[in-house]
Parts: structure tokens; sequence; C-alpha cells
DNA sequence: AAGACGAAAGTGGTTGA
DNA sequence: TCAACAACTTTCGTCTT
């Protein structure tokens, strides 16, 4: 799933805040984001539409189909037609006193078979589990359904036995967010499950070596754009960031420093730059690292660069 | 007074024997 | 399994704006 920031139309959006037409899709962090003053123009991206194209109306009329699109993320996959609790027919009409009795007790049976033995109704739990902490942490609907996807793997290999529920799925989303590349800390998602930042990691690593996940580490460029839309800074702060981050690597000096105090201290420096001042503290508190860490990235980076060339 | 700076000691995770 | 290690945190005193 391969997620790039794409700019829309310019004159599908418009700023409501400083009225730019720069306005940019940032899947990264999952909002839409005005390149001009920073303003979070909507917080969550969802797919709304339908997973097939149509190019004319006899291709559309083929195509469409009622009910809602299959899902992973509802234990049955959201298939399973529900005997709705109107007394009515499919005409509008009163169902006879004879035959309400009937569904009655075909609706009970229905609320039984559906979540009826403890596999299904362990999955249906964890489930709402998982559409919990997403919500909780803001996440795009693709992030939902792969963590959905990746429990239910663990569901199917047993990894879940001898665990909590509760400490797989947090490690679901964990996975979930780095395999789509939105940037999530473990501290993030361990705070928005009852889990403990420990707990999860270790249900992490379980989970990627059982289930043969390669994840490659996350870059310190995703929190630059997170950092920068958290503390509501305009875009040219983070494309400085950003810029200062391309030079740091080319200096090697982002080899094993964690990618988060890299990511701050560069926002740091560019709102240093740009005169639109944040403490460190401010950063700090929001990068989830202490400000001594920021200053240490910090004295690293203006050791080596020429800030002059970059503005 | 708030923010920045930096030294020193402590913590948790990784690596290699 | 354990020690060594680097990165990072915590704490605290001092300097700067």
């Amino acid at each position: 799933m391969k997620a790039e920031n794409v700019p829309l139309p310019p004159t599908s959006r418009k700023c409501p805040e400083c009225g730019s037409h720069r306005i940019m899709k940032d899947y990264e962090s999952a909002e839409i984001v005005c390149m001009g003053c920073g303003y979070v123009v909507v917080a969550e991206l969802t797919n709304q539409g339908p997973e097939w194209r149509a190019f004319d109306d006899e291709q559309r009329a083929k195509r469409a189909r009622a009910g809602a699109p299959a899902t992973f993320t509802i234990h049955d996959k959201g298939l399973s037609t529900m005997i709705d609790w109107h007394d009515h027919d499919v005409y509008g009409k009163r169902i006879a006193p004879g035959q309400k009795a009937q569904i009655y007790r075909l609706r009970k049976w229905q609320r039984r078979i559906r979540v009826s033995d403890a596999t299904e109704r362990n999955l249906a739990f964890a489930l709402s589990e998982i559409s919990k902490i997403a919500n909780n942490l803001n996440l795009p609907k693709n992030v939902l359904e792969t963590a959905s996807v990746i429990y239910r793997k663990a569901v199917k290999q047993r990894l879940v036995r001898g665990r909590t529920v509760e400490g797989v799925t947090a490690a679901a989303i964990y996975v979930a967010c780095r395999q789509c590349g939105v940037a999530r800390t473990l501290e993030d998602v361990s705070q928005a499950s009852p889990m403990s930042k420990k707990e999860v990691g270790r249900s992490y690593r379980f989970l990627i070596k059982k289930l043969h996940f390669f994840i490659r580490p996350v870059k310190a460029g995703q929190y630059i754009t997170k950092f920068c839309n958290q503390l509501t800074m305009q875009g040219k702060v983070e494309e400085i960031a950003h810029k200062i981050l391309f030079v740091a690597k080319k200096l090697k000096l982002t080899s094993g420093r964690g990618p988060t105090g890299m990511a701050a201290a560069a926002s740091y420096i560019a709102s240093v730059l740009t005169g639109e001042r944040k403490t460190q503290r401010e950063i700090a508190e929001i990068a989830q690292v202490t400000e001594v860490t920021i200053r240490n990235r910090y004295k690293e980076l203006v050791d080596r660069l020429q800030f002059i060339i970059i503005l």
C-alpha cells in the first residue's frame, strides 16, 4: 500500500483559514492539510467510495450492487443478513399475528448463531477492541482493515493463546501502522489501549516473528509531518525541516539516532529559522522525547550544517 | 521569569561472547 | 546468560533573553 502526498485539483478545495488552494492529502498522518498555513482541513482520510471504477452508465449499472462493501473489521466481515425489528414484510404490510411469533423466534436464533462459539465471540471482541484503538488514534480506514487482517492471521495460527487479546490487538494496530507508513509510536498505541508499552512491544515482536513480517524502520520524515501538523506550523516550516533532515542524512548524522528525536530537532531548527519559534519543551512534549535529546541532535546538526544555504 | 544549555548519573534495549 | 555498549532520560545548576 504505497501512499504519497497527492495535491488535490486546485479548484476543488480552499483552506478555510487562509484561503489558499495549496491543499494536500497527507496519507502518512491521515490528514488533509493546507500547505499555506498548516491548517488541518480534514483530520481523517477515509475511503468512502466503492472499490470499482465505471467509465460509463452501462458499466456502472453492471458493477453497482446492494449492501455495504465487505470489511475485515467485523467478525463475520459484515456480510450476514439481519432480520430487522420491524413487523412488516417487504411490501410494508403488517405481518399476520401467527407469523409474528415465528419471526420473533427466527430473530432470537439469528442473534444466538451470529456470535456463537468461543472463537467467534473472541474475534468479535478483539475486532471491536481494534476499532476502539484505531478510533482513539484517528487512524485511517486502511490501517484499521490491515490490523484486522493481521489479527485474523494471528488467530488462525493460534498465536493469541497464552497472551491477552488486548495485547495482541494493540500489537496488530502497531504492525498495521508500520506497514501502512502511518507515523505512530509504540507509546501512542499503548496509550490508546489498556496495555503497557512493554507488553504491546513484546506482542509486537512476537507477531512479526511468527507471521514473518518485514517491517521497514520508520523514517524521521514521517514524524516531521506529524509534529508540524500537531504544532500547527506553516507548510514552510515543514518543508525546511524536511530539507534539514535530507542534508543530515547525507552527512550521516541520522544513523543510530532515534527518528523521533531527529525529527523533533529538525522541526525545532526549522521553527527557529522561519521565526515561527516553538520552545524545545513544546516540541519535546509532542515528539515524546526530552528537551535534552532535542538539544543534543540540535547541536550535532548546527555544528555540521550551514543553514544559510538552506534558506 | 521563562527558556536554553550542558554535565552527570541512571535506565532499558541490543549485541556478541 | 551476562557484560559491554550506545542512545536516551532524569535531574539539576548555570547562563541568556
